[in-house]
DNA sequence: TCAACTGGTTGTGAAATGCAATCGGTTGGC
DNA sequence: GCCAACCGATTGCATTTCACAACCAGTTGA
């Protein structure tokens, strides 16, 4: 597939149409992680070790990713996000809210977001911010919360909270993906 | 792949996670169509007609279309959005600003997105009304005016300004997809 | 009667995916 | 120095999905 059109939904379908590039981005985003064992082994959805490569070779051909020797490790690289993929937070702040509300999602998983639905687009600005900190090195006016680290706290005070139940939504909506 | 992790960004990956689902769902929601050859031959990007009907078979399955025989002719169908798939708007509205922002998206295209963008949440809402009327057959309130042909205004216009020029953005940022 | 149109299906090859094994270099403990 | 563990991948292979072109039977309007 060569180009199907200059419109901008489909061009964005043609960098993330695919199951695997978005969430290598949500788990930099969300999670912090910056290595290649990181994305492997810390993923809740287990991506296979040549997939998660050929997506951070596609990502940062792209432009959506950077990768730069880690000073500590001579063979560690360290991966960051750059400008245009953070400027992803909404697109992803409006898609978890969409999945938590129409899909099976579970309770620890939906926490995070419903604080970037509920924070809104300021939120969305601060977090990205930090980002921009956190990935590109840029400072942040002095004094300015942590977003990144109240939608961790709020995973994990979920997490804490009770660690059998998996879904307290409705059955009907839970089985939404399975009708009949 | 059965089912990967409750994460409401995974989830709505495996419904929308690939390349053209989306892509109906878009031209069902700002185009309108709503027959099987309206989606087949008018689309930009050229779906294949097995991957549209494996498309529509499956959302259909998922929730997201529904499908009424047409009266008007014994063998068309035709296909509507279901209310889950009306509440994507926020996350089209965001997935365009983002791609008419950083890749090489065509002018005429690019007009809808802005509008959208610049639109705002109250814009979607509205919009959804009017989705809900043309699709679930749910009355709007009297008066009420019409995204939907603001928006087809909108593009029909940008149209007619100037049928060459495909591209008016740097060029800088219209080759972000092939650095250098 | 007949051509065009309806929503699809079939056949085939290419591409993506998932899984397991492997690789050469690096590190830290001893 | 030795060696096991770890590092970011790569390779091989089986399975699944995708894309494209051709084709299909029922329906319509002329």
């Amino acid at each position: 597939m060569d180009q199907r059109s200059g419109c901008p939904i489909n061009l964005s379908l043609e960098v993330f149409g695919d199951k695997w590039s978005l969430i290598v981005i949500r788990d930099m985003m969300f999670g912090n992680r910056r290595h290649f064992n990181e994305l492997l082994a810390e993923s809740d959805e287990g991506i296979a070790s040549n997939i998660l490569a050929d997506r951070l070779r596609r990502l940062t051909e792209l432009g959506m990713v950077s990768r730069a020797p880690d000073p500590t490790h001579k063979q560690k690289v360290v991966y960051s996000l750059t400008e245009p993929a953070i400027q992803l937070v909404p697109v992803l702040a409006q898609l978890g809210a969409w999945g938590r509300r129409h899909l099976p999602a579970s309770r620890e998983l939906s926490v995070r977001a419903e604080l970037l639905e509920r924070g809104g687009p300021e939120f969305w600005d601060r977090f990205m911010d930090e980002l921009r900190e956190q990935h590109l090195g840029v400072p942040r006016p002095a004094g300015e919360s942590s977003p990144f680290g109240e939608l961790r706290a709020a995973y994990e005070a979920e997490l804490a909270r009770g660690d059998g139940e998996t879904d307290d939504r409705p059955t009907a909506t839970r089985h939404a993906l399975q009708p009949g």
